[in-house]
DNA sequence: ATCGGGTCGAG
DNA sequence: CACTCGACCCGAT
């Protein structure tokens, strides 16, 4: 099958300007020539090549994308002729009375329309043709994709892969981009490379293969060349970006819609005549004469059922073809929804998206659910806000949401399995969350849909300001959004997450992380949603008490704060104190500032400086009940839901760069436990009842000890064998004493040692922090590496390994990607470094909590426990124990948690239990 | 109202 | 110039 894309543009203007000497004018003294011309190409394709699809693309009228990044963009080339601009509607005209669709999307240009329409079409066994003269169209041609370029003369050449790298001396289509982005475009106003043309370009290119390769890499170039390039790479990257045809517009190539039609012949006199193209309308009736070409079979789509209409006129312009590109449907009677359901219930797979009248979703009402199975299709169920009827709509969709053998398909669908589970649905079965797919791929970027859509779909969703109203003014519930804007959004919703799917899945084959994701963060998902919606419960009354205590003294240091300062000021404020300690009491002439110019007033050097004036400890006794008291104190017992009367975390598992979680409203991973009145508020923490006990696991040294596995050192390898206290162990060595001899300072150097290893310290870093002399610090770290030989060599195979890859990876091959390895900023690059060191070993230790959960979780579940899981803080696992199950959980939690994997050292769990959290460590 | 900076709680 | 986070407060916009 034989498909031609024309840039009607480049035809129009080629046509003109070729008769611009001798232009045609009719009677009625219009000037023909562009249209003309255009005809004239378009009957010769027609003739020549007798193609059995056809389309038209034109530029839109308004901005392209291009002119949002650069508004110079095609702003010299002079104003459209005004012979042309009254050319087009009767070009467009014609084109419709030929029976061939019109291809305009806004915000893109005509060829990004036919490099994305030809991607898609190559993929399904057509031969494309564009016809164009424009040579930046060369970087699109491949194996099925032809440029048809006219040539003066009447005649035209076809180039293929092989013609395109001959001419520009390429090895790849590709490399156009990057021809063009150097040598620049006149015509398209693409500036490129001042100094460098063809010859010069094509030469940079056979040396460096890309743009990026080159600009790396310019210390390889000599004299004014290095010059050149180097102080216009901003420009060429740009030029880069503007010779880019994008293959990825929003449009759908339907071949149905191409295939290539007789012409109206009646309307087509009509327009001739008009015009005066005598010519034309002698050819008009042979062509009708003339037979199609012959259509493949389209498969027993067409032979079911009549088809009410294949013509590709019907859709003339993009916004006709996308009306029709997707269908949204709502279920909003009970016969419909039953339907769906069971059309649902067979499905191997599914995506789904509820909709609330909160964000939070323990306090959520449903207002609807959408459902997509197949993209470009979608179904909306509306939910009633009476809670009676809420649940028979919701009980209909049960058994497919329920069903263990259907994957369900969400963005962030731990959301949606709360908000079903109070509406008593139990989702099941394998998920794809597609948040998590794109975190794993690419932990440091944003997870939101609409960035997702608008990156990987190239389409932007209905924003939810449109219908709830922008933020800051009075929002809508989504409640009250009409029917007809919701179900569009919420159907759109599904679909999308659905799109996602299908990019992100073998995406995450390709990348070696699909484990991972099927494996450890799909199962995860349950276990996080039933951890938050247990919640833990918190002893109100003891906080209450802590609060109207800790008021108390505060006041009083705040007026003794205020006394020796010699005047009021805001506590609280870290600049004015600041201001207070080293302008107004002068306790230090010189005085470390912040980077935006202010006093740096943080309790390192507030520490230093403590004896030096009564207020300093007096500020720091404030500060840490201040942050106690609004933190946590008083924070606390308004997080705790009337529902449940317990506090609900919420787990992140898409935030961080490294694989662990993180804790939201409120934060428990960060309860205070260093300092005596911290732990008054772990204290507050309490198993759920009196029949109940609180029981806390955690794992020993994990990062050390996976520090000592991934480097293979045998002499830390040895340390942790034998079950020796490895701080000690490690000062024993440093130090080379026995390990009786080991001293509580001794052990306390080794102890921020081990820890500062983990994170690539220096020696600067390691005085710093252990207030010593820059020269011991380095006889310590020399002491380290001495003691752990392989230690040293494995963060230096990190580094290389990072500098290599462009990532690292844990030991279940989560990724981190860190493209300053290579930064030429030293600074830059040693944070590159450090998480080179870093990220393996925090991440294999969230890597392995995380196992440790799933499979606790299940043994509970398999087991019938009434215990649960109730937090996780890293490498610590917290749980409320009813006491007669004490000695199963016990024994269940050790084991998985240990069992986890088999390193070259144990892998040890603590434990222990109490009234309370405090007590159970 | 919103956002960045500073500080400090945790592993 | 030690890695990973989130919450609170201030103060500028």
């Amino acid at each position: 099958m034989k498909l031609f894309l024309i840039d009607a543009y480049a035809l129009i203007y080629r046509s003109y300007y070729a008769f611009i000497k001798i232009p045609r004018i009719n009677s009625k003294g219009v000037n023909t020539s562009a249209i003309f011309g255009f005809i004239n190409s378009l009957e010769d394709i027609l003739k020549r090549e007798n193609p059995t699809h056809i389309a038209v693309a034109f530029d839109p009228h308004g901005p392209t994308f291009r002119h949002e990044a650069y508004e110079q963009y095609k702003a010299q080339r002079e104003e459209t002729p005004e012979v042309i601009k009254q050319s087009v509607p009767i070009i467009k005209n014609i084109i419709k009375a030929y029976n061939i669709p019109i291809l305009e999307v806004a915000g893109y240009e005509a060829d990004d329309v036919i490099g994305t329409i030809a991607k898609q079409a190559a993929k399904e066994d057509f031969d494309v043709y564009m016809m164009t003269p424009d040579k930046d169209y060369g970087q699109l041609v491949e194996d099925h994709i032809f440029m048809y370029r006219p040539r003066f003369g009447g005649d035209y050449e076809i180039m293929g892969v092989p013609e395109v790298l001959n001419k520009y001396g390429l090895t790849s289509t590709e490399q156009v981009i990057d021809l063009l982005g150097l040598m620049g475009d006149t015509s398209d106003n693409i500036p490129g490379c001042p100094g460098v043309g063809e010859k010069t370009a094509q030469k940079l290119l056979t040396e460096f293969g890309t743009i990026e390769n080159l600009l790396a890499n310019t210390d390889k170039l000599k004299g004014a060349q290095r010059i050149k390039v180097e102080k216009n790479a901003e420009q060429i990257r740009f030029s880069k970006f503007l010779a880019t045809i994008k293959t990825d517009v929003p449009i759908q190539f339907d071949a149905n819609l191409y295939i290539r039609e007789k012409p109206d012949v009646e309307q087509l006199t009509k327009i001739y005549t008009e015009l005066e193209f005598r010519t034309f309308i002698n050819k008009l009736s042979e062509e009708v004469k003339k037979p199609l070409p012959k259509q493949p079979l389209q498969g027993d789509l067409f032979g079911l059922f009549e088809v009410e209409t294949t013509s590709a006129s019907k859709y003339s312009t993009l916004a006709d073809l996308r009306s029709i590109s997707h269908k949204y449907y709502i279920a909003d009677t009970e016969q419909k929804q039953n339907d769906l359901a069971s059309f649902l219930e067979n499905q191997e797979f599914f995506a789904f998206d509820t909709e609330t009248d909160n964000i939070d979703p323990l306090n959520a009402g449903l207002v609807g659910m959408s459902f997509a199975v197949k993209e470009n299709e979608a179904w909306y169920v509306p939910v009633p806000e009476n809670s009676i009827e809420a649940d028979k709509v919701v009980s209909r969709f049960s058994p497919a949401l329920e069903n263990e053998k259907i994957q369900k398909i969400g963005q962030n669908i731990k959301f949606d399995i709360l908000v079903l589970r109070k509406y008593r649905v139990k989702v099941a079965g394998p998920l794809f969350d597609t948040m998590i797919a794109h975190y794993l791929l690419n932990p440091e970027l944003r997870h939101g849909m609409d960035y997702l859509a608008e990156t990987y779909l190239k389409y932007k969703p209905i924003p939810i300001e449109e219908l709830i109203g922008t933020r800051g003014k009075k929002q809508l519930s989504m409640r009250d959004v009409p029917l007809s804007k919701i179900s569009e959004y919420a159907a759109e919703d599904a679909d999308v997450t659905l799109k996602l799917r299908n990019y992100f899945a073998p995406e995450l084959k390709k990348e070696g992380i699909d484990s991972l994701f099927y494996d450890i963060e799909m199962p995860l998902i349950y276990v996080l949603t039933d951890m938050e919606a247990t919640g833990v419960t918190i002893d109100t009354i003891a906080l209450k008490q802590s609060s109207e205590e800790l008021s108390i003294v505060m006041v009083a240091l705040e007026k003794e704060i205020y006394e020796m300062a010699g005047k009021k000021f805001n506590i609280n404020s870290a600049r004015q104190v600041g201001e207070i300690l080293f302008d107004h009491l002068k306790i230090e002439e010189k005085a470390k500032k912040t980077k935006t110019g202010n006093y740096s007033t943080s309790e390192d050097i507030l520490e230093k400086m403590r004896g030096k004036h009564p207020i300093i400890g007096k500020l720091l006794e404030y500060r840490g009940l201040k942050k106690l008291l609004s933190t946590y104190i008083d924070a606390l017992p308004e997080l705790i839901r009337p529902t449940s009367g317990k506090i609900h975390t919420s787990y992140n598992q898409a935030v961080t760069a490294t694989g662990r979680l993180s804790s939201t409203n409120p934060n428990l991973q960060n309860i205070p436990v260093r300092d005596e009145l911290g732990r008054e508020i772990r204290k507050a923490f309490t198993a759920d009842n009196t029949n109940c006990i609180f029981f806390s696991a955690d794992y020993s040294q994990i990062e050390l000890r996976i520090m000592a596995h991934l480097s293979n050192d045998q002499h830390m390898i040895d340390a942790f064998c034998s079950g020796a206290d490895i701080h000690a162990a490690t000062a024993a060595k440093i130090y080379g004493v026995p390990l009786e001899e080991v001293t509580s300072d001794m052990r306390r150097k080794a102890k921020t040692a081990n820890f500062g290893i983990i994170y690539g310290i220096s020696i600067f870093g390691l005085s710093e922090r252990l207030n010593i002399p820059r020269a011991e610090a380095k006889e310590l770290i020399d002491g380290y590496f001495q003691s752990y030989p392989r230690i040293r060599e494995y963060m230096d195979e990190s580094i290389a390994n990072a500098k290599e890859k462009g990532y690292v990876e844990t030991i279940f091959k989560r990724k981190r990607f860190l493209p300053d390895i290579t930064s030429h900023n030293a600074i830059v690059r040693g944070y590159a470094e450090r998480n080179a060191i870093n990220a393996p070993i925090q991440g294999s230790a969230a890597d392995i909590i995380k196992v440790a959960m799933i499979r606790i979780f299940n043994r509970f579940e398999k087991e019938k426990l009434k215990s649960k899981m109730i937090l996780q803080v890293h490498d610590e696992l917290n749980f409320n124990v009813y006491k007669d199950e004490l000695e199963t959980v016990k024994q269940i939690v050790l084991e998985e948690m240990e069992g986890v994997i088999k390193l070259q050292v144990p892998l040890i769990a603590d434990c222990g239990e109490g009234t309370n959290w405090l007590e159970a460590h």
